[in-house]
DNA sequence: CAGTGTCTTGACGTTTACGTCAACGGAAGT
DNA sequence: ACTTCCGTTGACGTAAACGTCAAGACACTG
């Protein structure tokens, strides 16, 4: 079966060893040893890539240990089924709020690009309205609806 | 014109007035003063839902300021027009990227709560797949794609 | 005018997620 | 046998984003 070193995975995934140990430390992963050396199985890898890509839409290493944790339900937690699948659905609806926030901000972001060029453009710095004090940039509302 | 306290602002998004100083602090927003006392204006209100909104789309301070602060470009500093606009293309890159990954990981909770809901409705906790060694938990892929 | 409440400024503590040595262990090449 | 690479385990350091007191400044209220 395929394995991998750790830092073979290291430079795969553009972090460092040392950041693998620690997902070690705090339980995220647990690979075999060979002798002294850490081996790392598929199931490793697909564990490494859910962790980056938990980290990068904002879940603490805590949160996606317990993520992990609820994916590992077995027959003797069959009684947390419930509470498994509560967890899940806060998760869910963390996640499309989330969303909702990036599409908010995508919004925002390329309506003031947009503005930008045609500033570019026109190649003429002149006057242009900037940012008032009503909560408008560049002339832009800045729409703050929810906010929670 | 309407102003607010910083307990109020803080009651309001649910964040401790400790917070809002530290944002201040950090040049992310400059209230002005009655006497001693902070005074908030609509303007420093739309500042703060932006910095929320950041925080929960993953970004640090230091970025959301340098987005505030390219915001607020002026006259003066229409030559570094070009720069600001890639910044903002980044940005867009960024979070369009995120929104793939929150994608993608919507889409593993919901079709894992969906099996752990079958179990449920089955109400026979007996033999279940769990997960193997080939990346698959609870006989769900993890179709492990990008991780960049 | 004592008390209560809300504000202020330090200053130090805390958590998360690693970075950065230091010192050592085996395998591999010469 | 010696060096060169990985790899390992501590141990300590660090940056970000506040939390948590402490001590004082005002405004009001009874």
């Amino acid at each position: 079966m395929q394995t991998y070193t750790i830092s073979e995975l290291a430079a795969e995934f553009g972090i460092t060893p040392r950041a693998i140990r620690f997902y070690e430390d705090e339980q995220l992963i647990k690979p075999t040893r060979q002798g002294q050396s850490r081996i790392y199985s598929p199931r490793d890898r697909a564990r490494l890539v859910l962790i980056l890509r938990g980290k990068r839409v904002g879940f603490s290493l805590d949160e996606i240990k317990e993520m992990l944790d609820l994916y590992d339900v077995r027959d003797g937690q069959a009684t947390q089924l419930a509470y498994t699948v509560k967890k899940f659905s806060e998760r869910i609806n963390a996640l499309e709020q989330q969303r909702a926030d990036i599409e908010h901000s995508l919004e925002e972001l390329r309506a003031a690009r947009a503005r930008l060029e045609v500033m570019l453009a026109e190649k003429q710095p002149h006057r242009m309205p900037a940012n008032d004090e009503h909560g408008r940039l560049i002339g832009y509302a800045m729409n703050p609806g929810a906010h929670d």
